[in-house]
DNA sequence: TAATTTTTATATTGATCGCTATGAAAAACA
DNA sequence: TGTTTTTCATAGCGATCAATATAAAAATTA
């Protein structure tokens, strides 16, 4: 008999993947890579470290894990509102609405997980810091794509700097980030992103 | 005999004092306060540890003392753009530029030591993560007054949200240091800070 | 020179770090 | 039932963490 969507041979998991990884993403997203200890994660996850090793391979796979999952969970609002929306502007203008709204969620506000994970790490970290580094400027090269995109749409003019302006807007969200963090109102917040709405080229700036 | 202005008693400290804080300086820039030991910091400035705890009480004293110097040498460049530039537009965009320059500045750019030093931390070093996210408040605050002082003075409308418009512009700085830190080119952080002039209120953004 | 004071270096402290060797437990196979 | 396979919990690995107890060293003071 062949073994096809059946149990496997040995002992089953106590650890349900799912259920840790979205522990671990919650961890790591408050506290960072270096702020969360394997004993806080299998704590947390009501695990014992072999459990958790098993399952994911390392802290740092673990981590890497989180991220791919935040990416395409909480932090998936970027990609969605791209591809989404109909113009770049109004793409861009979601992104920083629902930037405050994520960033700032919660009795204690965590921001973005790859803005505020590891910025700074140990010399022994850092491929944690350069995988991060990777992802957030994954992040610009998307806006900037869409950016093109509108170049030749015709909603930018040709002459637009499209990278430094994906830049600048990465840049705000990545500040409202660490704001959020930093307990700043949420008014304030919203502001800050309408604010930045009036760099758009050949936006007036309100008086 | 009394002693005035000579030696003291014991046996002369083996530490420059001063030296041993620009060296801590630069290490918790580069690498954070979780991510900067004393065993780093103790052979970076060639001493053992004892001689750094008789000098600066605690990691996490001479990690304040190390941010204190920070605020009055690579980062008092805020303070003295908004104390020496005649209007707050121009201080903010000296601001802008400088913060650029400093930021990037060097092979292994450091971003600010404030921005980047410890957004996420573990739990039982609270007191770090808010000591410095009260100073970055404390920035915003110091744009605020200068922005209020404009609207009193004329230059800035006084329907103005001061509050919001200084915490556009940290974010702003915020997010360059980041950036810097992810190795983005310095022209293209050049122009973020132009773009996040555009912001400016009355200001017409370039088409 | 002898006593006092302060800093120094040596060596360690207990705690925690990420991680794993070992063997029992729990399932599917034969 | 007995074998095989996989995961489980117990316990502990060496390394490193921040911080110190101890006592010798180096200065001033008496």
């Amino acid at each position: 008999m062949k073994n096809i969507g059946k149990r496997p041979r040995g002992r089953p998991r106590a650890l349900d993947r799912d259920e840790a990884l979205e522990t671990a993403l919650q961890l790591f997203w408050r506290h960072g890579y270096e702020g969360t200890s394997v004993a806080d994660l299998t704590a947390a996850m009501g695990v014992t470290p072999p459990s958790l090793y098993t399952a994911f391979g390392s802290k740092e796979r673990l981590y890497q894990e989180a991220l791919d999952r935040y990416g395409a969970s909480y932090g998936s609002f970027t990609a969605r509102a791209l591809a989404e929306e109909p113009t770049a502007r109004q793409a861009v203008e979601r992104i920083l609405q629902e930037s405050v709204a994520v960033y700032s969620e919660g009795p204690a506000p965590r921001g973005c997980m790859l803005a505020s994970g590891a910025v700074t790490c140990a010399p022994e970290h850092t491929m944690v810091v350069a995988d991060l580094s990777k992802r957030r400027l994954a992040t610009i090269s998307a806006i900037k794509a869409r950016l093109d995109r509108a170049v030749i749409e015709g909603e930018l003019a040709p002459s637009t700097d499209t990278e430094a302006l994906a830049a600048f807007y990465a840049a705000v969200v990545q500040g409202l980030s660490i704001q959020a963090r930093d307990g700043v109102d949420r008014d304030v917040l919203k502001t800050i992103a309408a604010t930045a709405l009036n760099a758009w080229p050949g936006a007036a700036s309100g008086r």
